[in-house]
RNA sequence: CCCGCCUUAGCUCAAUUGGCAGAGCGUCGGACUGUAGAUCCGAAUGUUGCUGGUUCAAGUCCGGCAGGCGGGACCA
């Protein structure tokens, strides 16, 4: 495969590549390993399944894939005890796996490396470059609401960074909530004497309720393993107002799920209402916005649809069990 | 280690001299829209941080403990 294309599919669907340049200059590499960290969770949803989409690209790129299962960043997160949080960490690797990570990526337990010694001296030394502010603004949008902030908070980005040189990672990926921890990793890294990463973000999923993210700890989400009338209840309760495709829970989903495996969508409606459609995304998104296409359908469609992509993800796990 | 203040529904907070523990938001249900939301009705929700005591009766008074916030002390 040649850069441009390769350079292509590693792009799409993305909303940034910090930096191209640099992300060509690793594309020459004989080995190259690009990395993500889930903080393990009771549910994998759509927005998990859109970071694990784009590692598949990268697999597909080239790279060896890492995927931290961050156990003791959940903990410092207060999602649990390490306990609790380790027996999940295994469901979460199953799921990211169903989704179409090759068995050649590597699942790497957090605690399995981040106690020791140099991990730690590593940390300190980080802790003494960084800023509490910034350290504390690096974790805006992913700390556990908290009226109490622990001291963990500024320990996670830390050793995020720290994650990134352990991990000997050419590239990071993540979801935007996650540039800031990036960005302290692109400034302080090299401050310790190493490179630092290229770093990709992709969107946030809006949640079911209109919300700015996807997040299992509010009831907003959609699991990759929900059985289908589970998936078809929380579709029809989703926002999703006529005529708006900007921040449009339903619409997304039809963008990142649907039109990222398929050219077209059928949509099944009454012939009161105007008969049966068979749309691009493009024809889908114009007819939305000009009104001419109800809610209702949409949804109607984009769940039977979304149920028929996610079958194989579901038989996946019921098979591991 | 010492002193003071705080802890009530998922969240923010009410509750008179000790007298049936409430509201708003959120959640759930119904109405209205061919979705959701908005709007309008309606409903549910509690070991009042834990513990011991006083009292006919304790969210309320007294003691102990825990957690939080603020201050003080210690600093060879």
């Amino acid at each position: 495969m040649d850069i441009d294309s390769t350079t292509n599919i590693i792009k799409k669907g993305t909303l940034e590549v910090v930096t191209p340049e640099e992300l060509n200059k690793k594309l020459v590499k004989n080995q190259k390993t690009a990395y993500i960290g889930y903080e393990p969770s009771g549910k994998v949803h759509l927005g998990h399944a859109i970071t694990v989409k784009k590692m598949i690209d990268l697999e597909k790129a080239g790279f060896k894939v890492k995927i931290l299962l961050a156990d003791l960043h959940a903990y410092l997160n207060g999602k649990g005890s390490l306990e609790e949080i380790k027996e999940i960490s295994d469901y979460n690797a199953k799921c990211f796996r169903a989704l179409g990570l090759s068995e050649d990526a590597k699942f790497i337990l957090g605690s399995s490396f981040q106690t020791q010694e140099d991990y730690t001296m590593k940390v300190y030394q980080l802790a003494l470059l960084t800023t509490l502010t910034r350290a504390k603004r690096s974790m805006a949008q992913i700390t556990r609401d908290a009226e109490d902030h622990q001291v963990a908070e500024v320990i996670y980005p830390l050793m995020q960074v720290v994650d990134m040189l352990f991990l000997d990672v050419d590239l990071a990926v993540g979801g935007m909530e996650q540039r800031k921890i990036h960005m302290l990793a692109r400034d302080n890294l090299p401050k310790l004497g190493f490179p630092a990463p290229v770093c990709i973000h992709t969107p946030l999923l809006h949640g079911t309720d209109g919300s700015d993210k996807m997040s299992s700890s509010k009831e907003n989400f959609i699991a990759i393993d929900d059985e289908p009338n589970v998936i078809k209840k929380k579709i029809k309760k989703s926002y999703c107002p006529a005529g708006e495709i900007e921040g449009n829970p339903i619409l997304e989903i039809a963008h990142h799920f649907i039109f990222s495996e398929r050219d077209r969508l059928v949509i099944e409606r009454p012939d009161k209402f105007g008969g049966n459609l068979d749309l691009t995304q493009e024809e889908l998104l114009k007819m939305y916005e000009n009104g001419d296409l109800h809610p209702l359908d949409l949804k109607n469609s984009v769940a039977d649809c979304l149920v028929d992509i996610l079958e194989p993800v579901r038989n996946y796990l019921k098979e591991s069990h």
